[in-house]
DNA sequence: TCATAAGCGAGACGGTACGTCGTGTCTTACG
DNA sequence: CGTAAGACACGACGTACCGTCTCGCTTATGA
């Protein structure tokens, strides 16, 4: 869905795509409306059309560029202080982008390079901010040599999308510090459970049917 | 935006919404289109307008109509059977309504009766269900007395919802066991960490931009 | 081309085509613009499209639609009032008609049906006036048994049709009057010259090359 | 909107001429393309835009070159041979332009310097051939010292372009000459008829409306 | 001999119109 | 009266062409 971009005209394209960036946190992606991204720069609909085929491969384009810098790194030489210093990061940066990933998760459904550009652009991020985290925690000791840290990342991303996207409601940074503080670091040092309680899992409840039926 | 319902045809709405809810699962809010809906069912135009009075009306009614069912409660004696019960809940509704979300969380931005049924319709159903097994495991003596119920209940479906919406996976039921076991009960059991460190936060990282600009 | 008309609205078709060959004749088959067609009649694109699948199929019906009326047939008792008063009726045709006829001949090289509507419409109505007109005179003995009625039908229209589209002039009605007394009336009542002359036709002239050559 | 030429390339401009006056021939005014044409002799459009200012200069050029070659004059030493060898330039201009007038009659409307052109490089020829003839034919006699020449000049191109742009048929050589012998010889050796009638001008009839209002 | 200029191809660009499609309103005819 | 059918005004989409423009490349001349 993404077009090489053309020879001159870098600085259009920049333009064009943070412009589709403001138009979409603004209005959402249903309601942006090409002719209203191309008349806040001047430009005209066909050099849009020029560069990507329709108005989703703009919006995508447009999330890519926003999210396409390099992955930060952080080693303030504790566990803690990494931690804090990549939930500000996150922080930020669903302030930046919230608004437009809501507008995108329905689309990401049906465009694999929109999907990519999550994955890649913004949840491997903080993937590889915890995993360095956690590595050099486990190597001064700081944390169980068994925590799961591939549960541990998504702690804190899904908390804060959750509270963004779901709830509605911004996230604080004092709340994300004690995310950090009162779930992830207590979990990180305590590793997994001694061994799963060996009550067997419950029978699966009734499904539910959509009316309710009764 | 609300609904009124007409006098007769109560099985015709269900068809409608149950419809809408159809089509909403197989192409996402945007592509959606009445004709779509009404052909199915053999309906003409009128007869959805007549009774919502726009697409996003008709979507947020069948959202509404899918959530609409008493809140689940489970008693099962132990915390953890409640916990794993809610948890087995929550994955059956995900299976049902996880592309309908994903469509509706834009929409959901900007229409305030669809952000209320998410809200009252789904995740205080989840509050709910964990807030009284908490409260009877606090009873129980099986979890820590200062234990951040308000945050542990948002765990769960944080992060199950952040796989399927964020990650684009599905999330079979041992994964949401392991979820229940492995880090909603300890840190149940642990309550707030004894104290929080000393040390003050960092300061707030540098901001980034969009580009790479450097 | 052309489109059962539908069901209701034959009334919003008339307005329509009239507005439409009122554009045509003020602008030009080129500058037409659908837009200000169904602006005029405050109309929208679909209204159009529905009907007709295009603009070139717009402009046709417009043009069918003027000239589907009955042939007119005079019958004043003498050659000369019966072609007077057929000059008198094709000069209101033309005036009524020639900038848009300017503009579709054209397009009548390419659309069989604009082809059709104009020989049936308009120039089997002039044919027919005529031949009708040369049959009662013949039969009253006013004119030569062996007159070219198929040559002499056609004197007067080209002769209009060239001074309005060709010289860009129109015709008054004493030039369209001299016409029929000084050409049309002088050759039928003449007939066929008694031999052509014996002398055999020159070789035909070398052709000419487009560009001055020499 | 007229010609400026480049000092170099007179070349490259027949080029670009000739080529638009094929695809002039093939697809009409309203069809043809800057960009089919430049594309054909492998230019550009500012090559084209350098010399014409619009679309319709160089089409206005094309035809122009088309036409601008000297005024044929004929002295065949007999009015008879100096008409058909007018009729037969006539012809064979036709053969080679009808399609390219047919697409100009409507921009001709807008555009005096196409109506210049025609008017002097194609109606002009016609009009000196055929003056040039009858006056060498009034001298020897051969024809009423009354004869309307004005009017008899327009016959054969009137009724020729009828023909070809009206009726959509070429006129075969014979049918030319058939035209010469019948209509404009009789006609020029008669002169004026004797007296205009005296029958008053019938009024005139009763404007038509559009559609069959009846 | 080489530099300065000019025409050139290529094609991006701002506009404008096209023809299509979906929304939400309305009318018509049927049961 | 509720309904199926579908016409309608509106407005966005994605396409195509016009006329302008900038870019390098080539060529052609003049210092």
């Amino acid at each position: 869905m993404s077009v090489a971009p053309l020879r001159g005209g870098q600085a259009r394209m920049d333009e064009l795509l943070t412009t589709t960036l403001d138009v979409l946190k603004e209005t959402g992606y249903e309601r942006l409306t090409i002719d209203e991204v191309v008349s806040r720069v001047h430009a005209s609909k066909a050099t849009v059309y020029r560069r990507w085929p329709s108005k989703s491969a703009l919006v995508v384009a447009a999330f890519v560029h926003a999210v396409s810098h390099l992955p930060a790194e952080y080693d303030t030489g504790s566990l803690r202080g990494d931690l804090l210093a990549g939930m500000d990061d996150l922080l930020n940066e669903m302030e930046r982008l919230a608004d437009v990933m809501a507008g995108l998760i329905d689309e990401k459904r049906r465009n694999e390079e929109l999907a990519t550009a999550l994955r890649e652009g913004f949840l491997d991020t903080r993937r590889q901010v915890a995993a360095g985290a956690f590595a050099r925690a486990r190597e001064r000791g700081e944390i169980a040599p068994d925590a799961d840290v591939e549960m541990l990342w998504q702690i804190a991303p899904a908390l804060v999308m959750f509270r963004w996207l779901m709830m509605g409601e911004s996230v604080p940074r004092e709340e994300g510090h004690r995310l950090v503080d009162e779930v992830v670091l207590p979990l990180a040092r305590a590793g997994r459970p001694v061994s799963a309680p060996a009550t067997p899992p419950p029978p699966p409840p009734p499904r539910r049917r959509a009316p309710p039926s009764s």
